[in-house]
RNA sequence: GGUCCCAUCGACUAAUGGUUAGGUCACCAGCCUUUCACGCUGGUAAUAGGGGUUCAAAUCCCCUUGGGAUCACCA
């Protein structure tokens, strides 16, 4: 049988990276084995709906390079893929299980369950829903109950769960999980807006779509023995289950957004490549080799392997995000570069350059910047006159003698035919040597007076780039503001 | 608290009974050098603790400790 796996997100706002972890490990092992994977969307909590989450959820999947073979957009075989699309199913299953004996009406109001599990609660015990005190058809029987419903009264549909077995399964990355169903509540499958809890809906889709192999995060592993309740209630085989480890805060506790960006598409528009955020989210849980840490979507599609995955949950460190964000970057061919650089410089509200001029930037700040929008800080001085000079630098590197040593140099610059940095470095070389000085000696002063800053590219192929003019002008504009003592 | 899950350097991981416990990020040092980076070389750093099983344990079993998840008409 070939594989088939879901992605199964609720629409409730922004993708979680956890989120996208759970959606490329389905991806990359249905991928890996030739099969489909599969997009639902699981708006069965009305209350928690946001507009336009599902498409936006679609909008970053694709951005990170998932692309689903059967989803709402695209439709399948199996859909539709909407689960508020589906309540006759869902309803008609559960009257199915009602019929089975495998499931309950219940009546009970919001308070009357909080009051039975506040009551345990204060035994310090369990707090869990009693079938034999509650209001429900166990309580009530038979005809009371269909009065009441006939009687037009909410109800809710609860799984009859038998009284004392254990229940076992076998995860694929944890092995057998054994739980006693007395430790195990009498879910609502049904609520009483008519929409089915993530329980019946996930089982009976699942089944329905026919997966194979459901992968989700370890938070699904205490509630995984109710769906195995309920396959057996349907009579129906089960797919394979593996529960994936967590991504966690530096404290170690699940991952959340109090503790700092989670949101994708935060790392979007941080400036983030796909492919540093997706090597690095693929290795947060597994690696393919011992050796290796860059890895393409291919190749990690090609290493994937459940049976790797780790148990234990994956502390999700920024440093090395960015040591992949910083290694792709200069991957990235100066042209590209140059193109995301004007759409940043645009956001900034900064006037452009010349596409040409652009990259001649990109090649001297690629090796020195991790992401591109660092770039107009950094290089601010390739835009603009320095507006002020370094201090520190200044006081270093501005000895008495300095605008001596450096005026004839500039001179040379002046008259010379070519302004390259070969060029440029050859004659000050030579400059230098003739005056008995050393290259740094002048190269600072320079790289004060054009740049105003410590540090930068390579000071001849940034006088280069600037171009003869606009380093004169510099240099004039900084010995004068030195005559007048304003510096 | 009940139940379940988990435990290799600070972080991500490799080693599925036999390795000087390997790699990467970060950190430190050196090299390169024209500053800052990039790059290169080297270094610090881990099997939570205790019992077993075995000729041999990071690896299998048990206990302890620690951490996490979950206990809704949310997913």
């Amino acid at each position: 049988m070939s594989v088939r796996v879901r992605f199964a997100p609720s629409p409730t706002g922004f993708l979680h990276v956890g989120g996208l972890r759970t959606a490329l490990y389905n991806y990359l092992f249905a991928k890996h084995f030739g099969g489909k994977c599969i997009l639902r969307i699981e708006d069965t909590d009305r209350n928690r709906f946001v507009e336009n989450a599902a498409d936006n959820l679609i909008t970053v999947l694709r951005w990170a390079g998932i692309e689903f073979d059967e989803s709402p957009e695209k439709g399948g075989a199996f859909g539709p893929y909407i689960q508020s699309e589906r309540l006759e199913l869902y309803n008609k299953l559960a009257a199915l299980l009602i019929s089975n004996n495998k499931a309950y009406y219940a009546f009970d109001t919001a308070e009357e369950i909080d009051e039975m599990r506040a009551k345990q609660a204060k035994d310090g015990g369990d707090t869990k829903y009693l079938r034999n005190i509650g209001r429900n058809s166990f309580t009530l029987g038979v005809s009371a109950t269909d009065e009441l419903i006939q009687s037009g009264a909410q109800y809710v549909i609860r799984l009859n769960v038998p009284e004392n077995e254990e229940i076992s399964f076998k995860d694929i990355i944890r092995g057998d999980v054994t739980v006693r169903t007395s430790d195990i509540d009498d879910q609502v499958l049904l609520k009483s807006d008519g929409f089915p809890t993530y329980h019946l809906a996930n089982v009976v889709d699942d089944y329905e779509m026919g997966i194979t192999h459901v992968i989700r995060g370890e938070e699904w592993l205490p509630s995984t023995p109710k769906h195995v309740l309920l396959y057996r209630a349907f009579g129906w085989e089960m797919p394979q289950f593996a529960h994936l480890p967590l991504l966690l805060n530096k404290d170690k506790t699940k991952l959340s957004k109090r503790q700092g960006s989670v949101a994708v598409e935060d790392f979007i528009s941080a400036g983030y490549f796909r492919e540093a955020l997706i090597n690095f989210v693929g290795l947060l849980g597994f690696n393919p080799s011992a050796d290796k840490e860059i890895y393409s979507m291919e190749e990690l599609i090609e290493g994937f392997s459940l049976e790797k995955v780790n148990k234990g949950g994956a502390v999700f460190d920024l440093q090395k995000l960015d040591w992949f964000q910083g290694y792709y970057l200069r991957t990235y061919s100066n042209t590209e570069l140059a193109e995301l650089l004007e759409v940043t410089l645009k956001s900034l509200g900064m006037n452009s350059r010349t596409q040409e001029y652009l990259e001649k930037i990109i090649i001297l700040f690629k090796e020195r910047v991790t992401f591109i929008k660092e770039i107009p800080e950094k290089a601010s001085y390739m835009f603009a006159k320095p507006a002020e000079f370094e201090q520190d630098y200044f006081a270093k590197h501005w000895k008495e003698n300095t605008i001596e040593l450096i005026l004839p140099l500039v001179n040379i610059y002046k008259e010379t035919n070519e302004f390259t940095h070969t060029a440029l470095h050859d004659l000050t070389k030579n400059f230098v040597e003739n005056a008995g000085l050393k290259l740094k000696e002048l190269i600072h002063p320079l790289r004060l007076m054009i740049t105003g800053r410590s540090t930068g590219a390579g000071m001849f192929e940034t006088m280069e780039v600037l171009g003869r003019q606009e380093c004169l002008a510099r240099i004039e504009y900084f010995i004068k503001m030195k005559e007048k003592e304003n510096l």
